[in-house]
DNA sequence: TATGAACACGTTTTT
DNA sequence: CGTGTTCATA
């Protein structure tokens, strides 16, 4: 095991780095650890990603070869920044690491070896909507809820399946605990589990779920292919570990079986993905596992001031099921954390927009300001009100763009190229054809799983024009040889398989210019956007050298990072806006937390169960982290209901604040608008009297003492 | 197959 | 109240 060192010297291309210097005493000594398990604790600030990066520098400065280092990461961006980092560290090319999000690496090791798993090249990934759609499918064909309206719709029963599998937990189990009112069809969802597994294998596809489970389930089988890896990989290290689930710790469980030279790194308070698996206890059981594993605390933060921490500190106390353990501030003291009532959502926008400006005034700029809200839906008031005044903004949003149906077009039409028994797709292209329904598209789809050529398919007479050129289109794209060809190689030539793939530019290139750009022209009215979308996307595609890896790309990257490009310049000064979820990670100078009211941040639904609270505490934990210097959080005293007239429109301040000691914070106060400003009819909680506050200059419409009382909202009956 | 009317339902969080 | 889904009909 100590032999790795020793592979080649790490004379002559060594960093120069100080490591001394560079980190602290914690961090130090996690950086520079021996080869081994260990484990490192490290507190929201306390410069994780410092610690992992600097121990990759570490161990390629020892000699290891980044190709034998394997680097897992939970997010897309976490994994590039990481990189990004030890490559501005260390003079090696990163190229060959192995850094990236578990599915990324899962599908590597998938398309590597497809036949091991029952697939075949070119397999589908199936997003949430595709495996959504099978399960329709399934339905109808099983004819389980021609009945039964409470049967669960396909989107829940994939949720139960879905966690199913990242739990390695059977679902008479969870129907039996966690679904209990599912329990009444716990038969039926196992058949529709077991369908839905074969009807994948059927149409040459895998779900987000099976690009783990998969891989671990090939390796288990195939001890040969197993020790390929485990032996590949000298250095396993692992981010955000109190996130991993079941089968992902199984995962690297296994593939440090050899070497067993892993680290990971996480924080148990801030694990905020148990919904969909995650178990924060791998943090507690991973000295059990690894009786000889070391383990480092990090809990000097960095970026906080004392007031925000203590804060941090107190809300996450109150939680049972932790191991406690204090965050350390080295800033200087600096300013209270703000709690702000407001009168409603409206309001609520309006202050905060007026702060940002102040800001702005004060020096800031928008990009060290963040929005941060429970739920995307929180955001809208903020979205127009932001708008209305100019504040340029970007919103991570829910939308993927790979969600927008001409993208998902483009896409099936890449797919069915390359997966020629991926029917999913093949439904979406065929009803693109005017004269061709759901229906229609069935029966065409069985007739080609013959292996009939598409032109001798035979749709509806008034859909024949637009089938033939869609026809000639495949067989382009497939590079069937019919139309135009030289000669093959003799070796391709007998292996009729084995297929020159055009490059994935050139697929899209085809697609558009020759047939989709027609059917936009007749189903969407801005067409030409749309368009314009799918060329840059083409120009996005020129970077993979085939088309499965660039639609593996589409469907593992989050919108957000494929959206960049289209939107404002990425050297623009923007305000963001983001969910809890999508900022862990990230920290600004500034953080406004709005919406803090009880049921919506904690989460009504929440509120019941005592591990979900707990959950929803470790995420106000994780957005109040976020922030450096200054923290705002508000909440709007009413909802402005939309609908739900049946609901109490007065809210509670969230019960996250009412834990925390009033001394921790300071309260501002938003003074009410001047009668004289506001039309003479509005009410004092309109939308009119809240518009006329935005003219209210700064000074007069803050007031920033605490000594006035709020108003006492919490009882309002 | 495509359309409109009736009807239910009410928004987590993401790879 | 607005959106999405289902059902009946041309």
């Amino acid at each position: 095991m100590s032999r790795i060192y020793t592979l080649s010297r790490p004379s002559r291309r060594s960093s120069g780095i100080d490591y001394r210097g560079a980190l602290n005493d914690e961090q130090y000594e996690a950086v520079t650890s021996p080869p081994g398990p260990c484990l490192v604790i490290a507190g929201a600030g306390s410069g994780k990603t410092r610690t992992l990066t600097y121990r990759v520098a570490w161990l390629i400065d020892q000699g290891l070869l980044p190709s034998r280092i394997l680097l897992l990461t939970f997010t897309n961006k976490a994994a590039r920044e990481m990189l990004e980092r030890v490559s501005s560290l260390v003079p090696q090319d990163l190229t060959s690491l192995w850094g990236g999000t578990f599915h990324h690496v899962g599908h590597r090791i998938l398309r590597t070896h497809p036949r091991e798993a029952g697939l075949e090249q070119g397999f589908t990934i199936l997003d949430r909507d595709d495996a959504q759609e099978v399960l329709t499918s399934l339905y109808s064909r099983l004819e389980i809820n021609a009945k039964d309206k409470r049967f669960p719709r396909p989107s829940v029963a994939l949720e139960i399946i879905s966690y199913s599998e990242n739990t390695n937990r059977a679902i008479t189990e969870l129907c039996e605990k966690e679904f209990s009112f599912l329990a009444e069809f716990v038969e039926p969802l196992i058949r529709i589990q077991s369908q839905y597994r074969q009807r994948k294998y059927e149409i040459n596809a895998v779900d987000y779920d099976d690009l783990l489970t998969l891989p671990l389930k090939i390796l288990k089988q195939n001890p040969l292919l197993a020790e390929r890896y485990q032996f590949q990989f000298q250095a396993i290290l692992v981010d955000e570990f109190q996130d991993t689930n079941a089968v992902q710790s199984q995962f690297i469980d296994y593939l440090a079986a050899h070497h067993r030279h892993l680290m990971v790194v996480g924080d148990d308070a801030q694990s905020i993905y148990s919904w969909r698996g995650a178990r924060f206890e791998n943090i507690l059981s991973f000295p059990e596992r690894y009786p000889d594993a070391r383990i480092f605390r990090i809990r000097t933060n960095y970026r906080s001031v004392p007031e925000i921490l203590s804060l941090a500190n107190m809300s996450i106390a109150a939680n049972t099921r932790q191991f406690p353990k204090e965050l350390r501030a080295v800033k200087p003291s600096g300013n209270m954390p703000v709690l702000v009532p407001a009168a409603d959502p409206h309001q609520q926008a309006n202050f905060v927009c007026q702060r940002i400006i102040e800001l702005q005034n004060e020096g800031y700029n928008l990009s060290e300001m963040a929005v941060l809200y429970r739920a995307h839906s929180h955001a809208i008031e903020l979205q127009l009100e932001l708008t209305k005044r100019n504040i340029p903004f970007v919103i991570t949003s829910g939308i993927q763009f790979f969600q927008q149906a001409h993208v998902k077009d483009l896409a099936a039409h890449l797919r069915i190229a390359i997966n020629p028994a991926d029917e999913i797709a093949f439904l979406r292209v065929a009803s693109l054809v005017p004269g061709i329904g759901a229906t229609t598209a069935q029966k065409l789809f069985s007739t080609l799983k013959t292996g009939k050529s598409w032109h001798l398919a035979n749709p509806p007479k008034k859909s024949a024009t637009v089938w033939v050129r869609l026809a000639t289109l495949i067989s382009q794209l497939r590079q069937e040889t019919s139309v135009k060809l030289k000669p093959a190689p003799a070796a391709i030539a007998q292996d009729s398989t084995t297929q020159v793939e055009l490059p994935p530019e050139e697929m899209i290139n085809v697609i558009l210019e020759t047939y989709y750009c027609d059917v936009l022209q007749l189903r969407y009215d801005n067409a030409s956007q749309r368009l314009e979308d799918l060329r840059q996307l083409r120009d996005y595609s020129r970077q993979f050298a085939s088309t499965s890896e660039f639609l593996a790309q589409l469907t593992l990257l989050t919108g957000v990072e494929l959206a960049r490009p289209s939107n404002a310049p990425a050297d623009a000064d923007t305000l963001r806006l983001t969910t809890v979820h999508q900022a862990k990670g990230l920290e600004w100078k500034i953080v406004f937390l709005i919406h803090l009211a009880d049921g919506l941040f904690p989460l009504a639904r929440s509120t019941q169960e005592c591990d979900s609270l707990e959950e929803e505490r470790r995420l106000f934990y994780v957005a109040v982290t976020r922030a450096q210097d200054q923290l705002y959080l508000t909440y709007p005293i009413i909802r402005l209901s939309r609908g739900q007239f049946s609901l109490d429109p007065i809210q509670r301040k969230s019960r996250f604040i009412e834990e925390i000691p009033h001394h921790l914070m300071e309260q501002w106060q938003i003074e009410p608008p001047r009668p004289d400003w506001s039309n003479t009819t509005a009410a004092p909680h309109s939308l009119n009297s809240t518009t006329s506050a935005i003219k209210s200059p700064p000074k007069q419409y803050l007031e920033d003492h605490c000594s006035d009382p709020a108003p006492n909202y919490d009882e309002p009956f």
